[in-house]
DNA sequence: GCATGAGTACTTTTT
DNA sequence: GTACTCATGC
């Protein structure tokens, strides 16, 4: 191939930069202007073009799937060579430099990463240990302040310093408490990966250095969403050689809450004074009817760097807003416009829905199911966030990790072995006393003065069923590893007596992750156990998801960002729902406007915005108002859309199901009704409730039923 | 130690 | 409407 080709298609604006490769570089990229597109062929030009090593590259991405798609598209530019790279989140490389490194910062190779339940249990148990009112002082709320704290690169000595009520007082306790169990356990939260792997380039010179010779070009994606601790993690690499390139849309910053920072990329000048900086302007997604709406949405927020995307689709079709009587007729207004745009010509998987809370996926989860819309929802419950594969990971994590006590704890009485709270309170209080670990004190439970006779040998026969697990665990590849924890453990068992539709759907997914099991053993074997857990713990939902499959997709608008569509529909806008009433509260209305933003900009050719005058939460209906963000799109590429309408539709449609369902029988057929037995089918008519069926029962006679009510099944001959 | 039931808080968004 | 906590009784 040649190398023209990498710059074949650009525009003089992407083409710039692809070419401006030595020197620091802001690319403001706005929505659908190119810029994944200008990223990779940017890595490949300097890897074609400059000859420059594979191994030098490290390339930031925001998911793990943005990752996976830009290596697949360098592989077509420049070859295997994609594979030297180092592309992945922030998470996955700071991940990758503490697995050699963390030993100089006192951890083992093998520490455990706690998500946030691991982390929410941490901070109970903690809050409880020490005498905390966690009524006044919700861990939930402590966790997230902790976390807020470290992505600011604030220690808990600082924090405890700067604590300004009782609340922070406690936040600063439980900080140091938590910093304290996690290394002692062994493990790092998601926040830790990046403050401990920046700590090692801050506390080790030479290693920083080896870094900085090694990454001789860095670029950051979405830029504007990253936190202090990405900020200097990244800029610290980058300093040597100067090679960094970020690209970034302040309109679409939607991740303050989680630490972000809007000034990195504000003042990326003020840092890089030689920073060479590169506007795209040029949408090349959607019609100019959305871009105007978006535009309309964000044009007053203040500091905002005033631009405006162009594009030479004009016009489009204006965008559809209908406001329902209730959720239920919204959601059929979507099913119904979404059977109209398939005979139209369009793929489900051409169709969105966003919303602003997983909460309200349901309607529309019930509609589509109803109706027979194949639909695929986007986050919400999260495959390993279920209970019954929590577990069995916690088991293994254990035999990773033994230091791991949130995990043991998690395991020891599960499935039910008789160690209750008390045991288990006493074996804590031993192993403290002794200064060794949950571990290692369940090993010795025969010292432990206070205990029974009973639950001594429960917690021996526990400790012993571990012991053989972990020696297994050297001997054995990580599926047949897996299989093992899942009997030998007894949760298999356990499932299988229940006997109930639930744990009927709980041993389905131990089977998945059995198979998900097999398939890192078949593709990374040389990961093990250690990467396994690593790689379930960083993947985030949007990482599963295949656009291509024939659904239309149902997700948060957080998830929605970095996807486009051809048709979208924006639902549940409603005020107090989007703004978020929290959000509004705290300060982050703008934050809410730049989601909305984002929603609209994911849209090709169509967009509906949605709403119902009432909305239902914790089981209680009330009325609402529509979003304030429906007023500020110029009412010109508005058209509304009436109720009666949709009603009039939703009637046809039901028939129309109705009717279909009336072609599986004819006259003549024998069908089985769930009451009166078998009979046969002697007349179909249609009424204004639809199909309705006469059938003769050998000893009742004939009887007419309409085909929605009636329990009736076809049998075949 | 555990099953049961009453009472309660709860829902932003996620690597 | 649910998930979780807590008190009660076996």
């Amino acid at each position: 191939m040649s190398n023209d080709r990498i710059l074949e298609g650009l525009n003089p604006e992407q083409r710039e930069a692809v070419l401006h490769t030595e020197g620091p570089l802001l690319i403001l990229a706005g929505a659908g202007s190119g810029k994944t597109r200008v990223l990779t062929h940017r890595l490949a030009w300097l890897v074609r073009e400059h000859g420059v090593s594979p191994t030098s590259l490290l390339a930031i991405t925001f998911t793990n799937k943005a990752a996976e798609e830009m290596r697949r598209r360098l592989q077509d530019l420049v070859g295997g060579a994609s594979r030297a790279m180092w592309i992945s989140t922030f998470h996955a490389a700071c991940a990758r430099m503490l697995r050699r490194d963390a030993e100089r910062l006192g951890y083992q190779k093998n520490f455990a990463v706690y998500d946030e339940e691991d982390q929410r249990r941490l901070v109970l148990r903690l809050m409880r240990d020490n005498e905390m009112d966690v009524k006044r002082y919700p861990p939930r709320a402590v966790r997230s302040r902790i976390s807020l704290a470290k992505n600011e690169l604030v220690s808990w000595e600082d924090y405890r310093q700067r604590a300004r009520d009782d609340f922070e007082a406690v936040v600063g306790e439980v900080y140091r408490l938590y910093q304290e169990t996690m290394a002692r356990n062994n493990a790092m939260d998601f926040d830790d990966l990046l403050v401990n792997a920046l700590a090692l380039l801050e506390l080790f010179p030479s290693l920083l250095e080896e870094y900085q010779e090694r990454f001789r070009y860095i670029s950051v994606d979405e830029y504007q969403d990253t936190n202090r601790a990405q900020y200097r993690w990244v800029n610290l690499l980058a300093e040597r050689r100067r090679n960094l390139c970020v690209v970034g849309d302040d309109d679409q910053s939607i991740y303050s809450w989680r630490g972000a920072d809007l000034r990195n990329i504000l003042d990326f000048e003020r840092d890089y004074p030689d920073a060479r900086i590169i506007r795209l302007e040029r949408n090349y997604r959607s019609t100019r009817v959305i871009l105007d709406a978006a535009h309309g949405v964000v044009r007053g927020i203040r500091g905002r760097k005033p631009k405006k995307l162009w594009t030479d689709r004009e016009g489009g079709e204006p965008i559809r807003f209908f406001q329902a009587d209730s959720e239920y007729q919204e959601a059929l207004y979507v099913a119904e416009e979404i059977n109209g745009l398939t005979a139209r010509g369009y793929r489900l998987s051409d169709i969105a829905v966003f919303y602003r809370i997983n909460a309200q996926s349901r309607p529309f989860e019930e509609v589509m199911l109803r109706l027979g819309i194949p639909y695929r929802i986007v986050g919400g419950f999260r495959f390993y966030e279920r209970k019954e594969v929590k577990d069995v990971l916690a088991y293994l994590r254990v035999l990773a990790n033994p230091a791991d006590d949130v995990s043991l704890l998690r395991v020891v009485n599960v499935p039910r072995r008789g160690i209750g709270e008390t045991t288990i309170g006493h074996l804590q209080a031993h192993a403290a006393l002794q200064g060794i670990t949950l571990w290692e004190a369940l090993l010795r439970a025969e010292e432990v003065a206070p205990l029974g006779a009973g639950a001594r040998r429960r917690l021996s026969e526990f400790a012993r069923l571990m012991s053989e697990l972990r020696d297994a665990a050297d001997e054995l590849a990580l599926p047949e590893l897996m299989k093992e924890v899942q009997e030998r453990s007894g949760y298999l068992e356990e499932l299988r007596r229940e006997r109930t539709l639930e744990a009927e759907g709980r041993l389905e997914n131990l089977e998945e992750l059995l198979r998900v099991a097999d398939e890192f053993q078949q593709t990374r074997p040389e990961e093990g156990l250690q990467g396994f857990l690593e790689q379930v713990s960083l993947l985030s939902d949007i990482d599963y998801y295949d656009q291509e499959e024939g659904a239309v997709t149902l997700m948060t608008l957080h998830n929605a960002k970095g996807l486009e569509f051809p048709v979208v529909f924006m639902v549940g806008m409603l005020d107090g729902v989007f703004p978020h009433s929290r959000s509004v509260v705290e300060g982050r209305e703008d934050e809410e406007r730049r989601l909305c933003y984002v929603g609209i900009t994911r849209a090709r050719d169509l967009l509906y915005l949605t709403c119902s005058a009432q909305r239902s939460q914790y089981g209680l209906t009330d009325y609402c108002a529509p979003s304030p963000y429906v007023k500020e799109i110029p009412e010109e590429l508005l058209e509304r859309v009436g109720a009666a309408e949709v009603e009039e539709r939703a009637v046809r449609l039901e028939s129309e199901r109705l009717a279909r369902m009336a072609e599986g029988f004819q006259v003549g057929d024998r069908v089985l009704h769930r009451v009166f037995g078998t009979g046969v089918v002697r007349e179909i008519t249609v009424s204004s409730a639809g199909p309705e069926m006469a059938i003769e029962f050998p000893e009742l006679g004939t009887k007419r039923f309409l085909l929605a009510f009636a329990p009736l099944t076809p049998l075949k001959d």
